[in-house]
DNA sequence: GGAAATTGTCAATTGAATTTACAAAATAAA
DNA sequence: TTTATTTTGTAAATTCAATTGACAATTTCC
């Protein structure tokens, strides 16, 4: 059973997390703040009022426009709150702190090239520790820390399970060791989905309320946002696009499947056998080369291919391609829009876009830290 | 926006409405209500006495057992409210009304073999009426009708979109169209959605909060349960596993896809060029024939692939297997469970489960209605 | 028979949002 | 320039639902 009923309490902690989440955007009048939520004015006022007080938020100088009183825009207080990123994946570990409007206040490389993982964990521990101090951020007012880390991993438990070529972090239940070092609450996240949930945060996302994001690099990350939220079946991981079958009868892949999107279509396994290192040479190659041109239309294919069976289980009007392929991806995605838009099940009036992830500066940490505001704002 | 406020009314509702879903399932008494929801024992006898008041539940015979005063149970009234449920599938039409101790007040079977669409809306408007007719139950009191169809559909819409050999159906707008002529809530899932739905709320699910109903009849279809919530994409139709790929290069499907599973294991599709018309005559035959068996053994194969990427995106902990593959199902639910369990990520310690699903008397029109009782009592 | 445990109710209280009214501030219209 | 209109934000009183804390009734355990 739920065991979750409604309550003056929950009511109170409710409205207050829907205002600063609105908040946290950018700066919203008491009245716009009303409109958009629901909420009578004198209520935002009330609630406004205790926010003020413990200066988590402030008040903007009023500006016209439109007849009236001026507005008073109230905005979210930078120091409001903090939060680590921390993001890991096959070539190391960035970690940095973050403040509520998404400065990075300090960041460190982590170094994990040798040692044992208790020497890694240590080190890493080590590093939440300098930033904390260079920053100079009270750690009172830290929210929490945030994980990245390739899948598959159990997000519930935040424990990594076994990622190919990622060994050394196999079986690592790193939320429960982070959370014991550091007394701090821990959110651990699939990369994929950290920048999924990022771009939607940042309305990068072109308004769209069900995406995918498909990461695609040495390995193939998926994230999946359903009318604003992360879909998350329960317990363990979910959302990794890259095991899927595209061939039951195909090639064997590390994770014990068979067939898996990941063993045709990430880079290294695309390239395998080809005059082609990395997929940049492919791409510049492709102008001249009808061999190149051909091993991206088969890249094209295998994608279209996981990205109609995803559809087909949870329906999607948009996929944001993030990873190396952005390379070159004004050649990719038309074949992908074309090969998804002809073969999926839909609704003839809808079609499912493609777009090419734009570029964020300090995404790694960013989408990592951002976990921590993003949940630690939903009730 | 949400544009959800919560406030007393809202808050209000909510504690009814949970309650009223507790009493659905089995008679409880005031105190256990308030622990099994997190009330108190006062706000319990509160809206148990307006529930009361208003006929929607009453009291039972106390019963004690334990220390103490013997406690009260409550149980939900037979005509608190009722249901109208319509199956529709490839062979025709069922109708009945429901009250919600899911018991069939009336029921018939609609005559669809001829006639444009128009007259067969007509048909179901006139079975509809006969139905209350007969039963005597008041309109006011029936809170909707369930509509249970092959998919894709588009549940949000009330519109069935184009399932294959259904063409009569095609894009028939049926959910305004009902509420037009009646004038009540309709609400539109697939059928094995709804199947799925009806298994939970009745807890024949053996107590999983997590999992996949495959029908496998003349077509494929899933419903999926998470965390006790049907999963939703948002828009149009979801959990088409009938229509996921398993081979990129495969079979082409009527739905414009290549290498549905639908397309291999769909019963017609898994028999064609055999020797065997039906299921059961495979079956049958399995005993003494390898070469039945080796077709056996291949729907184990491609539903296993299907489960598999599946699982990929949504964990799942068990499978519930129904349609005409019941029949001998003893030999084919190992077959699954082996190669699953075998092939799809997971955490070592959990395997997911294949389990035949429990025959249920009425099962299509409870299925259908249930979905107006378990969506009205939710928030 | 008395102690302990349990259920269900009651009256008073609390706490949140709402209602209603209004002052202040800005633009638009006369 | 003056007046009307619109809009914002606040304040006091009200409403409404759940909670608190006490208590009677009832049952089993010792």
């Amino acid at each position: 059973m739920g065991t979750v009923v409604r309550n003056a309490e929950y009511t109170k902690e409710y409205n207050r997390k829907l205002v600063l989440r609105l908040l946290r955007k950018n700066p919203v009048s008491r009245a716009e703040i009303a409109r958009l939520t629901g909420l009578t004015r004198a209520s935002v006022s009330l609630i406004a009022a205790e926010l003020l007080e413990e200066e988590k938020i402030k008040e903007l100088r009023p500006v016209g426009g439109q007849r009236g009183r001026m507005p008073t825009p109230l905005a979210i207080c930078d120091d409001a709150g903090y939060a680590l990123g921390i993001y890991l994946n096959r070539d190391g570990c960035t970690a940095g702190l973050v403040n509520m409007s998404d400065s990075i206040l300090a960041q460190e490389r982590v170094k994990l090239e040798e040692g044992s993982k208790e020497q890694k964990l240590e080190e890493l521990r080590k590093t939440i520790e300098k930033l904390v101090q260079v920053s100079g951020v009270l750690k009172e007012k830290i929210w929490g820390i945030g994980v990245s880390a390739p899948g598959p991993l159990d997000g519930e438990k935040g424990e990594i399970l076994n990622p190919p070529q990622f060994n050394l972090w196999h079986k690592t239940p790193i939320g429960a060791w982070l959370r014991e070092k550091t007394g701090l609450p821990v959110f651990l996240e699939n990369n994929a989905t950290c920048l999924a949930r990022y771009y939607y945060d940042s309305r990068e996302a072109q308004d769209s309320e069900n995406f995918l994001l498909l990461l695609v690099d040495s390995g193939i990350g998926s994230g999946i946002i359903s009318k604003g939220k992360v879909l998350k079946g329960s317990g363990y991981f979910t959302s990794e696009l890259g095991h899927i079958s595209i061939n039951y009868h195909g090639r064997p892949c590390p994770c014990g499947n068979v067939g898996c999107l990941e063993a045709y279509a990430a880079i290294p396994n695309l390239l395998r056998g080809t005059n082609f290192d990395s997929w940049r040479q492919l791409i510049d190659a492709s102008k001249s080369d009808e061999n190149a041109r051909e091993i991206m239309r088969k890249e094209a294919e295998y994608l279209s291919a996981g990205v109609i069976s995803l559809n087909h289980i949870v329906n999607i009007d948009t996929v944001i391609l993030a990873g190396e392929v952005l390379y070159g991806a004004e050649q990719l995605i038309p074949l992908m829009e074309k090969q998804i838009n002809s073969q999926a099940l839909r609704r003839e009036s809808q079609t499912v876009r493609v777009l090419p992830g734009k570029k964020i500066e300090g995404a790694r940490i960013l989408s990592a830290s951002n976990i921590v505001f993003s949940r630690g704002l939903i009730v």
